[in-house]
DNA sequence: CATTAGCACTCGGTGATTGAGAGTGCTAAC
DNA sequence: GTTAGCACTCTCAATCACCGAGTGCTAATG
């Protein structure tokens, strides 16, 4: 469909315009080094890529500048990952360096990419929800006051205080803590609170009267957290992107930003591999006129997470794409070697 | 020094600027209700009062605006503060619904202050430096992989993850914790590096060798963690403010919003009761022209954290001053009732 | 026939000019 | 002491001319 000459030309219209962010002129075009053709030549070249609807003008008579078809066609065949050997490194480092805990290293990761990009990085936890329990534990503070903990197989501790009803006395507790344990271990979190109504009641009615009310409350406390967690880095970079110049875009952004269930919606809909999202392919409004750029990691085949950067349709998608499945593959070696570890 | 009028008139112009935004002319002022005077006497005042440095023209032409000066005079004088009844219910609710632990508390109150006021709120936390070590537990998840927890007897609970070494084995781990457990309990957690390193250590070798690599993480861990912990309330709020026009404002206030020590610095340069810094009153370059009120919140009259609230010098500050007495007294009781059952 | 030189044309951006409107300071009258 | 009146100042928005970058088209070129 396009001319050898065209691609080079809507290449060289793509990459000036993601690094200047200014329309671009067929006299510049003429002017770089790998381009042997007039002008004139290359205005006609644009004209026939902008019927095409790969480029579009900002009025009749500026520069070119690339239109969500031409970033996809871009994406589609133009743009080789490039990737830096020092953005691989320091990938590397930070995932590497002590892989204790996945909020770590997620929060660590989520910094990194959004340094080295200038755009917003999100990383989309793994469901906690296939996650077992490990164990639970009471700490009693006072009388009056406990803090119950929770520690998953996968090392995540979730902790609330609660007040301890003046009927239960601590050897009771331990009693009670003794049961859960005995019965819960090994139970998927996601079944907790259905375990907890239907057996474990009955059982604990027995030992410990009146329990319920102190009860109820730690489970409220435990199950109606957010399922999945994100990690953001650089929620600020893009203030220094030209395109957010304008304060309303800025605050559609970051109203965007705050509403964490849209954004995980958002981010579990890519499925193994690269995902590129341009402009008007988001169905979020918000980020209408931004790509949104996703990547997975693994563990043994099966979809962890996602990985995501938001930035400007203007982004350095070569630059991005590589560093997402850098970091999608490290995290997910990563993931399996914990998992090795800890079987 | 100021005459009852021009108190009334100076009053008149600030109150009516943080409403509108917008200069005060004499005019509008002398259609106010209660001002019985003409536009053109109103206007000899504004002249005096400018001489005097309360107030500023924005041009030679324009009305009025409040100068810092003018915001000084004003809060110490003339703002007596203003509480509205839905609000302080709004924050008794927030504070009083289940007291069980003070993160949440923070956090929700934060949230709170800066959704009823259209500001940034920020919420300093207890030092925990002072709080003393309740029980420490170590969950195995796996041969290599265990949880360390830590909770302080206000009900503050830690984790690290960390790989077990393999010289060590589950009833050496055991007895560790054992070891350090009995040594630990009630020692304040600022003492603890110390208390590890001197007594701890020599002990814990003659027990267990070789457990020093991994003992460093966990120490680590646990102790380059900030001292102090912020809780943040609507931090986009600020974005609604026109003088937030400004690109170049919103990003030097995000920069500066990062920088959490600074942050911290700042709110603890309260002493009891309530602060109010305008404009240039403030250290920090960033928020020279924005306001910062602050207060404390204290237990058994010993001061424990603060809070704060970031503004445009056209910051509403009846109000904001009566919230922020209102939350401190709240919090304070809290901690109070909190404390007493935890005797 | 593809390429290119040349040129008229278009449009955004800048700076100067203008008029309206809001507000002031000052003076003179009350 | 207060106020009406008025000249003056300054911002803001609209208008205009002009420059420059860039285009589209045509005609000449190889």
């Amino acid at each position: 469909m396009l001319t050898e000459r065209q691609l080079m030309i809507l290449q060289v219209i793509i990459d000036d315009f993601i690094e200047s962010a200014q329309p671009v002129g067929s006299r510049a075009i003429s002017k770089k080094s790998n381009i042997s053709f007039s002008s004139a030549t290359i205005r006609n070249e644009m004209a026939d890529l902008e019927e095409m609807g790969f480029l579009e003008k900002t009025h009749s008579s500026s520069g070119r500048v690339p239109s969500e078809k031409g970033y996809r066609y871009y994406v589609d065949h133009l743009a080789a990952p490039r990737s830096s050997g020092s953005d691989t490194k320091l990938i590397h480092n930070s995932v590497q360096d002590g892989f204790f805990e996945f909020e770590q290293i997620a929060q660590k990761s989520a910094e990194i990419l959004s340094d080295i990009t200038n755009y917003t990085s999100i990383i989309l936890g793994p469901e906690v929800l296939d996650t077992k329990l490990k164990q639970l534990q009471i700490v009693t503070l006072s009388k009056q006051n406990a803090v119950v903990i929770l520690v998953t197989d996968n090392g995540h501790v979730e902790h609330r205080s609660f007040s301890i009803p003046e009927e239960i006395s601590s050897s009771d507790l331990e009693k009670m803590v003794n049961i859960l344990n005995d019965r819960l271990r090994g139970v998927p979190l996601i079944q907790l609170p259905e375990k907890l109504n239907s057996e474990i009641v009955m059982l604990m009615k027995r030992y410990i009267s009146d329990f319920e009310k102190s009860f109820n409350y730690i489970k409220q406390a435990f199950f109606n957290e957010n399922p999945v967690k994100l990690y953001f880095g650089g929620k600020t970079n893009i203030l220094t992107q030209p395109e957010f110049n304008d304060i309303n875009k800025v605050r559609s952004f970051y109203s965007m930003m705050e509403n964490e269930n849209e954004i995980a919606r958002l981010l579990k809909e890519t499925h193994n591999g690269i995902k590129v999202t341009i402009g008007h392919e988001n169905k979020a409004d918000a980020i209408k006129d931004l790509s949104l750029i996703t990547a997975t990691y693994q563990l043994n085949g099966e979809q962890m997470g996602t990985i995501a950067i938001i930035g400007p349709t203007r982004m350095e998608y070569k630059r991005v794409i590589s560093l997402l499945n850098t970091l999608s593959h490290e995290m997910s070696d990563a993931l399996y070697l914990w998992n090795k570890n800890n079987e």
